[in-house]
DNA sequence: AGTGTTAGTGTGCGAATGAACACTTGGCCC
DNA sequence: GGGCCAAGTGTTCATTCGCACACTAACACT
């Protein structure tokens, strides 16, 4: 059975404390929650982490913080039997949520959504919008604009040289500014949660 | 309650701290943050803080740790109504996308999804599926099996005491597997990109 | 004036924490 | 076999940590 790493398994531990408490456990959690008996294996189970950048020391060198591969995400590619556990032997390989939407952290905000105006592109009530702002809007992208001091998610439309709002939905009309219209961002990504 | 809330600028020197160190400090280190000279004092904030679901426990009791609203953002620029945009920038916590969706890293895979057969249900082809292992699937759910060696994405549905497998398009026919229906994780999130 | 509340001081204490060091164990390579 | 190295054990120790408790000073409200 165990012929892929046994760090992958402590760090698989690792990740899952940290979903619920947010933190690196102290050493001596650690011993607890991967069986060892002396927090010398702990400490040098961090080490080796931090070696292949896992998790690094806090800018006061005096606590342990998660680091940019902890957030890693495998992403499978081919299928795999139900037991199996996806690692790159069957065809996985990083992936970082974060990453793969936000490319400008410090002009992106997220939306929550709300209505069917955008149904047709997929694009539900309650779903989260990640949207971009600053950058420019071109004909064809889903933008968040400002419609009577309320924000609006549509298409960017161009109609006899003026600036229009699609819905994606045939029971809402297409919107058609009267004056300035104001665009807030643009839409980069989607994200939705299954609760269950 | 009062306008000028002191702790509303402790409150942004631990944002601070945290940005940096991604911990909420040690008393002690508190008291040198805010000025304090017992660690008392320091104790009673967190506990005032803690009030205002700024900072929580970590489910052990054994940690400080930020809460729900320790991240929230003002947009400040203008009086913004109706969903308030949620800004995931300013250092302080630059993976609320991960925590959003993530709930059990260790067996979370990230699948992309080819094809439309779930067009219906918001989810298109090249969005990429978030799916959780090993967890219990019930009828309802938006489940990832694995039929003739390949992935497929639908809702599991139960037919005559058996499960089946049902597209959200009606261009594709319901799946009733002939033997042991082998169930490869539940779809607990969507995330989608628009390139740009 | 009396009472209560809130933010903060000062002190002591047991328990948890991380670092250091010597040692053991098992696999691997030649 | 012998040497080497990585993972893990056992132990000691100073420090830090969180907590409890007693106390004070400022202010608000009747």
């Amino acid at each position: 059975m165990s012929e892929y790493d046994k760090d992958q398994e402590y760090l698989g531990r690792l990740q899952d404390y940290y979903g619920d408490s947010r933190r690196i456990p102290s050493l001596q959690r650690i011993c607890e929650l991967m069986g060892y008996a002396s927090k010398t294996a702990a400490k040098k189970l961090l080490l080796r982490l931090e070696n292949e950048q896992f998790v690094e020391r806090t800018p006061d060198d005096d606590a342990w913080i998660p680091a940019s591969r902890f957030f890693e995400r495998s992403l499978a590619t081919d299928a795999v039997p139900a037991g199996m556990p996806v690692s790159a032997e069957n065809g996985a390989e990083p992936f970082m949520l974060d990453d793969y939407i936000v490319k400008k952290p410090s002009r992106t905000v997220m939306i929550p959504v709300k209505g069917d105006s955008m149904i047709d592109a997929g694009i539900h009530s309650g779903d989260v919008a990640v949207v971009e702002r600053g950058t420019g809007a071109v004909k064809g992208d889903i933008v968040v604009a400002i419609v009577d001091n309320e924000f609006t998610l549509k298409e960017l439309g161009v109609e006899r040289g003026k600036f229009v709002l699609i819905p994606h939905n045939p029971a809402f009309p297409i919107i058609r500014p009267k004056g300035e219209l104001e665009i807030f961002g643009v839409m980069v990504g989607l994200v939705r949660r299954y609760q269950h």
